[in-house]
DNA sequence: CTTGCAAATGCGACCAGTTGCAGTTGCCAT
DNA sequence: ATGGCAACTGCAACTGGTCGCATTTGCAAG
C-alpha cells in the first residue's frame, strides 16, 4: 500500500473528503526531510499548484493534527512546525542560549505518560514536545553551571 | 518586601528599566486569579491607562518570559496564556474531547527534568506545560476505552 | 542639578493566521 | 446516470502579533 493510499484512507475513515489539494499538502509534509513551517509549506505546494490558497493549507494542517496524522509543535519565537507522525515519536530539546535543537528519544516521556494514565486516568497525546532549557555546552561555557 | 518591589528589582537586576507601563502590566499578570491571554491583559491594563500600546504589552510579556518571571503556554487553538511564575510550578492537562483543563502537579515532570539533566546535561525549563490528551470521563464515555 | 546613553514607548506598517460566505465538489444513495 | 448533502475551497475581511523608526525616558555618572 502506497503512502498516498494510506493518507486517503485515514481521511476517508474520519469522514473527511479526499481532495487533490489535501493530498498534495499532506504528501508534501510526509516527504519533507525535516520539519516544515506553514509558510514554507505554502511556498512549496504552490510550486506544484499555484492557485492553492493559504487558508486551505492551514485548515488541512489543523485537520491532520486533530486526526493525529501530523504533529504541531511550538518551537518558540512564533514558529510552529509540522511533522508527519510516523511510527517513531521523538521530541526536541531547544537551548535558549545558543538556539541549538537536538532530538530526544520518546522513552524519556514514556514514564510520564504511564504515570498520567495509571494515576489520573488521562491518556496523554505526547506526540511531539519542544522542551526549552540550556544545553550542556552552554552551561559549561557560562561558568555559572556550578550553582545548579 | 512588597510584590511590586520584587518585580522592580527583578527588572533592574536584568539591566532593564522600571517603567510605569511595565509595572502595571506585570502586576496585573501577578494578581490575576487565573491565566491571562494577551488580548485580555491589554483590555485590562487599558482600563487603568488607556494610552498603553498593545506592542508594549507584548514586548513586556516577552521580556518577562525570557527572565523567567512569567510563563507562556500554548493552550491550543492559538491561545497563548500567561501566568506569573510563583514558587509552585504546575502544568495542565487539556482534554481534546471535552476541552476540560485540569491542573497537574509539578512532581510528575520532576523525574523527567532529573533524567534530562543527569543523562544529557540539559537543564530543562519545565515551567509550564500544556499536555493534550483525553480525560478519564471522556474515555469512559466513548466506550472505546477498553481498547487502550 | 545636568548630561548622556541605552532601554522603552507609541505609532503605523506589515505579516501570519483565522473566519465567514458563496460557490464547488467528493461521495453516497437511488 | 442523477440528485442531494455536507465537506471543502477560494476570496476577502478581519484579528492578533511583530517590527522599524522617531521620540521619550529611566538611571547612572559627574
Amino acid at each position: 500500500m502506497s503512502c498516498e493510499t494510506e493518507t486517503a484512507i485515514a481521511l476517508r475513515d474520519a469522514g473527511q473528503k479526499v481532495t487533490p489539494q489535501r493530498m498534495l499538502i499532506l504528501c508534501t509534509v510526509r516527504h519533507a526531510r525535516e520539519h516544515v513551517t506553514a509558510p514554507g509549506l505554502i511556498e512549496e505546494v504552490r510550486r506544484a499548484y499555484p492557485f492553492l490558497d493559504p487558508s486551505t493549507v492551514y485548515r488541512t494542517l489543523s485537520s491532520a493534527a486533530a486526526l493525529g496524522l501530523v504533529s504541531e509543535t511550538d518551537m518558540g519565537a512564533g514558529d510552529t512546525e509540522y511533522e508527519w507522525i510516523g511510527k517513531d515519536r521523538h521530541h526536541h530539546l531547544i537551548c535558549r542560549s545558543c538556539g541549538d535543537v537536538t532530538s530526544l528519544d520518546n522513552s524519556y516521556l514514556d514514564s510520564l505518560a504511564t504515570a498520567l494514565y495509571d494515576e489520573l486516568g488521562f491518556r496523554a497525546d505526547l506526540g511531539h514536545f519542544a522542551i526549552f532549557g540550556v544545553c550542556a555546552p552552554c552551561r559549561a561555557r557560562s561558568g555559572a553551571a556550578a550553582g545548579d
